[in-house]
DNA sequence: TCCTTATATGTTCATATACTCATATAGTAT
DNA sequence: ATACTATATGAGTATATGAACATATAAGGA
């Protein structure tokens, strides 16, 4: 329980879950949405996978990341209430707009 | 949400809210319990005062610490999870029947 | 008044965490 | 093979956090 908290007690990680919620998003988007360097991007994203809280699949080179289904289901009562309150992270909107002109621009050349 | 995060992201905070569930405790009676110092012990109530998870009265030297109306009321959802999960943290149980034995031994001179 | 008890807080030290830069790894394309 | 892209990770640095000790504050009792 401790490790999901820590993993949850950082800006930059709430903003990359309140992105990725009914998503599945490779670094890359993460990291130019959210104005993150690569390596900055790729840890944090080891951080919430490492607590359980994402996980991750490979396409290529692509790393895709997205809601653990087991910490879904073995979390609902947390989850639900991430659900609830992730909205009011300030920067939420613009990270949210900038993921759609990302996707627009096909920014990650992967797909 | 973040402060709250990093609030429950310390195993001896977790404990003191296990303890202090459905009561209210002196800093005594935590420190003794979870047998930390007493300097330790203020800090972390402080700690989880500060997050708003914790509210405080003074009745002559001694301060009492319980679960504040606020949070429970404003989280309730996060307070259901902590309630359903704090008892799986191993040193749970030492913990209460320490406490137990410091009510019966009268250890704080406060009833 | 002086002493004791309960609590809070300043200071210091050790450790943990977040960030950046550089490099390694792995897949794709030419 | 070479070059390019996406991701992960080692190393170094700056900052945050937790623990302990000493001290400050505040209430009560002798």
């Amino acid at each position: 329980m401790i490790n999901i908290f820590k993993a949850l007690s950082d800006e930059t990680r709430l903003r990359i879950l309140s992105l990725i919620w009914n998503d599945e998003l490779c670094v890359c988007e993460i990291e130019k949405s959210l104005n993150l360097t690569q390596s900055n991007a790729s840890r944090h994203l080891t951080t919430l996978k490492n607590a359980g809280i994402l996980s991750s699949t490979k396409h290529a080179q692509w790393a895709y990341y997205k809601i653990s289904d087991e910490f879904m289901t073995e979390n609902k009562v947390l989850w639900e209430y991430l659900q609830h309150n992730l909205k009011g992270i300030p920067t939420y909107e613009t990270d949210t707009e900038k993921r759609k002109k990302c996707r627009e621009q096909n920014i990650c050349n992967n797909n």
